[in-house]
DNA sequence: CGTCTTTGACCAGCGC
DNA sequence: GCGCTGGTCAAAGACG
């Protein structure tokens, strides 16, 4: 096993791709043995502290709850976007702060989709939609970037939902601290129920368990710090759920997707501008996710 | 001893 | 048809 995401995996093969030196890492899904749902792990080659976690597949299978609170802060920005995205928005529920209380919901999001990220969203970051279908989330110390790409594909307008993909870029302009972590999400749905998100993070303190990336093998992290790393997930998950239930119970029903924050609009804008032009890392990142989304859509996937 | 990772071999798809 | 590349298989070793 290696980074904690809630489900368990199983590796079975790596691979040194062409044009990047680091090895790609296959895993599938130990869940449930028939699972077809595989995963793939490589560090950027413009920074190696950056994971580019590739899924794919739909589980046949209940998830854990602790990776159903960890689908949810990627699944939750997907469907947030498919929500604006379409006029079909009755599966996706939103809660204050911007995350779907339907993480699972529909053929189209294949509820499966799970992003690496210990450095997940804080839960009651505020969301902030732009007509250009750009978003940034802010809490106190972490705000949110992000970049909608979301394409409508008019042939695909059928039963089986539209055809979309996304890239979600969260990141920290927190300057009390010497740590800048952030994510990278870049989600892509196809007409077959495939959702493949390419999750990329960073963090520049490595001794931090969270993150995962400690070490130099990413793909092996059976070793050391292996509790320690899964309490600490457990307890972010923990609370994690304990906020989107709390979010849950004082919503009600409301399927209201506006949020009272259009005075802080300015701020934010200025500071997620600031925090993407002052970290270089970001922009490769960025770089990378982009180029990721544009083979993807270029594959026709 | 069971489980998981490692790693070379194998296979299929694709371009030339 | 051939070579390249990405993805998967499976035997062997490591680990608890």
């Amino acid at each position: 096993m290696q980074m904690n995401d809630g489900c368990q995996w199983r590796k079975y093969g790596q691979k040194i791709a062409k044009g990047n030196p680091c090895p790609r890492a296959y895993y599938r899904c130990t869940v449930s043995p028939s699972c077809p749902v595989r995963k793939q792990v490589q560090r950027c080659i413009d920074d190696m502290s950056i994971l580019i976690t590739t899924y794919e597949g739909t589980h046949n299978h209940p998830l854990p709850v602790s990776a159903t609170a960890m689908a949810s802060t990627t699944s939750a920005a997907a469907s947030m976007l498919q929500s604006r995205s379409t006029t079909s928005s009755s599966n996706n529920q939103l809660l204050p702060g911007g995350l779907s209380s339907n993480f699972f919901a529909g053929p189209s999001t294949t509820s499966t989709t799970l992003f690496q990220s210990s450095n997940i969203r804080q839960p009651l970051a505020q969301q902030f939609y732009f007509p250009n279908n750009t978003s940034i989330s802010t809490t106190t110390s972490h705000p949110t970037v992000t970049l909608d790409l979301t394409v409508l594909n008019p042939s695909s307008s059928s039963h089986l939902g539209p055809r979309y993909s996304s890239t979600c870029l969260s990141f920290s302009s927190s300057s009390s601290s010497s740590v800048l972590p952030w994510n990278i999400t870049t989600s892509y749905n196809n007409n077959n129920g495939y959702f493949t998100n390419y999750g990329i993070m960073s963090q520049q303190n490595k001794s931090n368990p969270i993150v995962g990336s400690h070490g130099l093998d990413i793909n092996n992290d059976r070793s050391h710090s292996k509790s320690q790393f899964q309490e600490a997930n457990n307890s972010l998950y923990q609370s994690y759920m304990k906020n989107i239930i709390s979010q849950s119970s004082t919503s009600g029903t409301t399927t209201a997707t506006t949020h009272n924050h259009q005075q802080s609009l300015t701020e934010t804008i200025a500071a997620a501008t600031k925090a993407i032009t002052s970290n270089p890392k970001f922009q490769s990142a960025l770089a990378a996710a982009l180029t990721s989304f544009v083979d993807k859509g270029e594959n026709g996937l």
